[in-house]
DNA sequence: GTTAAAGTTGTCCGATAAGACAACATTCTT
DNA sequence: AAGAATGTTGTCTTATCGGACAACTTTAAC
């Protein structure tokens, strides 16, 4: 979501209208936030594929279904180490992390 | 780490040896660690890429300098929202994740 | 070799992630 | 439409992450 990309869309524009400009305290935030939510969209997205229920990749990775379901929809933060089981031991699969400084 | 390129090396066989096969208790403990470890080199890489120091890092972080040294080196585990205070705001980058289900 | 800068480690403590489990809501099946 | 399966939410508790700061060690500069 930040200035990677130079071709500016009516979405930023919306976003830079709606929460703050790059760089503002209120944007940080919504970066943040929207960053945790596409982490609970790609864990969905990833049970999904594999044809799991919420109960069974719990079951698997050790945990609950309730947490399972805050951490697709509304969790506020996850530690390294159990997003890392989950996909590990739930999903069978495995987390690619990279750091781009732009 | 885990058995996604096909073409054994001598290291894998000493790993197998030395901490036990894939998927067993003690090798899937090695793996974590190990992926914790590769995460402070990451780190590690950038920071010196941006020429800063640890302290430095931290200050823009909002963090000081033995967390980062921690982070670093011998941290256990690490909260999401950390990593990407200290990537976004400390090193002016952004973290790339995915998931890969092999 | 001395001094300063950079990095490491010990310890305390407040904030919060995550497990447990029940109650409720939504979606699916027949 | 009823019942079952799946997903959501409230709340309590325990484990631990991460901030703070001091003391110590290692590395760099002169």
């Amino acid at each position: 979501m930040k200035a990677r990309n130079r071709n500016l869309t009516s979405l930023d524009e919306f976003i830079d209208k709606k929460v703050g400009k790059i760089g503002t305290e209120s944007r940080e935030l919504f970066e943040s936030e929207y960053d945790t939510y596409k982490l609970g969209v790609l864990i969905q997205q990833a049970r999904e594929k594999k044809g799991l229920t919420q109960e069974q990749l719990a079951k698997l990775a050790g945990t609950n279904k309730s947490y399972i379901s805050r951490l697709e929809r509304n969790l506020k933060d996850i530690r390294f180490s159990t997003l890392q089981r989950i996909i590990n031991d739930g999903l069978g699969g495995h987390l690619d992390i990279s750091i781009n400084l732009d």
